[in-house]
RNA sequence: GCGCCCGUAGCUCAACCGGACAGAGCAUCGGCCUUCUAAGCCGAGGGUUGCAGGUUCGAGUCCUGCCGGGCGCGCCA
């Protein structure tokens, strides 16, 4: 069925062609006739301010323009009245067969429906997460997570071709720091004495780690500590500076292992790093297309070749010993380094290499969910794109927000030092998948998120995870209880009498039903899965209303089947919507 | 100091490209289970959309300036 704000659109723009064509109309309005869902059900189901913008240009006032407009609109079944309201609002209210027509719909198409091609095939990426393989994931990534995958299933239901990315930071210092991390820890287990450093990763995880080694390689990669820590500079403990000691630690370890040996143990903690937030992704319905390696791009001389073509444009000049780019040309606050003065390239570098080869790779569109503290770094991404060649505004980077835990009304304490952060496992374990995918997603990504611990689990009408799924399971049960008594069901009999459903409750599903495809295309061009959240509550609320007001299984078979019909339209909704937030819908509760 | 995000009911948040009387949930108060799951439903009260200007037929939404909160301003990643 075609969509009915189509239908409208499209009686409209023929009313406005006549208008045009009798000389009323100078002008008529670029792109599709605005046409929009009322506030307020008193003023009709849709309502178009199309009179309003062209009152001026016609030279009348917008109530006559919209009168005329009216008288031009040709009469159809599906639209019950059409009426000027207000400064000049034309409203429509559709007919009740327009939106019972939608069951058999819904019923048809089933978990296609809502799914649509303005897409139309475009390739979109889109890359999230892609936290640094250094440890396991937090809440913080878990909100990038859901909103991702949230965002890419929502693209890809409404027709483009979706590739979801997670670009592994595995060349970078940070990596090195876990690489001396683990080995450290190996020392230890191998009866060596060694001090750890204060910028080392301290997590257990680390401990796990070395273990592997030490089971897998013996005691291959053992130095006596005497010879690791020869002629270190001070750690911080001792008033020296970690940083400065960390990178001197990390130099004696490829020193003392070589190239091959510091090569097996940093190998050894990425693998199990990454494999860990691997698995944690999959366990929470999060799956990628690609992991993509910035190893790949320093090893392949992409990243070279990147900093080649800037310097080959004329954009990048010499200072201080380093390689700048000149982002200031393309509207950043400060220029910035693509070459170290110690010769290697940055972390930034890195990322206009990834940034160019996502371009090479065809995408039409790029998206990056970023966390919010990474916004500084926007404007020189989108200015090395521009220097490159490439629209700037193809990129489209989506800053999310923190997330912050309550728990009894008090807000848990987190900090990445020491390791006395809550992972994204422990969230999960705690609440369980579907109420952290939910709640992830319940505020729009620009916005801080406070993430109730209590009422994420707790199992009543205040958790809308609960409401929305006990609506899905009601249905379930309803078709239970009609097959225990006894009572036949047919499909088509059922939509045959759809026409009897006529109460205010009725109506009022079907008009939510009505506006589901709708909020999916809103939800997923906005990039805003948030919309799709709050529609499955007011969904799952006018159902229990209906479920409370009125009884399904009736003696009179065709009313019977008409109910349930409609019912089991709305679990089919439902169930579609709460797949694309990756949260299930059971059965039975 | 500069930049980005946010400021809407007691609390947490909606409000589609600027539209009609700013909506939900929680909390508070009052009702509904011999009938399909009460993990539910119904009703009531609660607002100068941070402040001051501006643009517009029309502003929570756009512009300017303040106030308040978060984040960022490395040759870290």
């Amino acid at each position: 069925m075609e969509r009915l704000k189509s239908l409208l659109q499209q009686r409209l723009h023929d009313a406005l062609a006549q208008l045009h064509a009798d000389g009323v109309l100078a002008q008529l309005p670029a792109g599709p006739v605005p046409v929009e869902r009322t506030r307020d059900r008193r003023h009709g189901d849709f309502a178009s301010n199309v009179a309003l913008t062209l009152a001026r240009g016609a030279n009348l006032a917008p109530r006559e323009l919209a009168q005329r407009i009216v008288a031009a609109i040709p009469p159809d079944p599906r639209v019950a009245a059409v009426a000027v309201a207000g400064p000049g609002f034309i409203n429509f209210t559709m007919s009740p067969t327009a939106f019972q027509a939608l069951v058999p719909e819904i019923l048809g198409a089933g978990d296609a429906f809502g799914r649509s091609t303005v897409g139309a095939g475009r390739r979109v990426q889109v890359e999230f997460v892609s936290a640094n393989p250094t440890g396991p994931l937090h809440v913080g990534h878990g909100r990038g997570a859901a909103y991702g995958a949230a965002v890419a299933d929502l693209l890809e239901a409404v027709g483009f071709q979706v590739h979801r990315e997670y670009y592994v930071n595995d060349a970078g210092r940070q990596m090195d720091i876990l690489a001396a991390s683990v080995w450290l820890r190996y020392l230890e287990l191998c009866g060596e004495t060694v001090p750890f450093p204060a910028n080392g990763y301290q997590g257990d995880y680390v401990w796990d780690i070395a273990a592997d080694v030490h089971r897998g390689h013996g005691d291959a990669f053992r130095r006596p500590a005497a010879q690791v820590f020869a002629d270190l500079p001070a750690d911080e403990a001792e008033g020296g500076d970690r940083e400065t000691y960390i990178d001197a630690l990390i130099a004696r370890a490829r020193t003392l292992l070589g190239g091959d040996g510091y090569r097996t143990v940093f190998d050894a903690g990425l693998g199990a790093i990454l494999g860990d937030i691997r698995r944690d992704l999959e366990e929470f319905g999060v799956v990628y297309q690609e992991w993509f390696s910035e190893r790949s791009l320093v090893e392949n001389g992409a990243v070279g070749r990147a900093v080649e073509r800037l310097r080959a444009g004329g954009h990048t000049y010499e200072r201080d010993g380093a390689l700048w780019f000149r982002s200031t040309d393309f509207g950043d606050t400060k220029d910035r380094v693509l070459v170290r003065e110690n010769g290697q390239t940055t972390y930034f570098a890195s990322d206009v290499a990834y940034h160019l080869n996502k371009c090479e790779r065809g995408f039409e569109r790029l998206v990056d969910v970023w966390g919010a503290d990474h916004h500084g770094y926007v404007p020189r991404v989108k200015a090395a794109l521009a220097a490159l060649g490439a629209d700037p505004d193809r990129l489209d980077v989506l800053l999310v927000q923190f997330a912050v835990l309550y728990r009894g009304g008090e807000k848990v304490q987190m900090s990445t030092r020491s390791g006395e952060f809550i992972t994204l496992r422990e969230l999960r374990r705690e609440v369980g998948n579907d109420a952290a995918r939910f709640f992830y997603v319940m505020r729009k990504c620009e916005q801080h998120l406070d993430f109730d611990l209590d009422l994420a689990k707790s199992e009543s009408a205040d958790n809308p995870v609960y409401y929305i799924q006990y609506a899905h399971a009601r249905v379930c049960s309803v078709e239970k209880q009609r097959a225990e008594k006894g009572l036949d069901r047919d499909e088509a009999r059922g939509n045959d009498h759809l026409a009897r459903l006529t109460e205010d409750h009725e109506q009022a599903v079907l008009y939510t039903l009505s506006r589901y495809p709708e909020v999916v295309e809103a939800a997923a061009l906005g990039e805003e899965p948030h919309q799709l959240a709050h529609y499955l509550r007011e969904l799952a609320n006018d159902f229990h209303t209906y479920y409370n007001a009125h009884p399904f299984l009736v003696d009179d078979a065709g009313l019977r089947d008409a109910r349930l019909n409609l019912i089991f339209a709305v679990r089919q909704v439902l169930r579609n919507g709460l797949r694309l937030l990756g949260v299930s819908a059971p059965e039975s509760m």
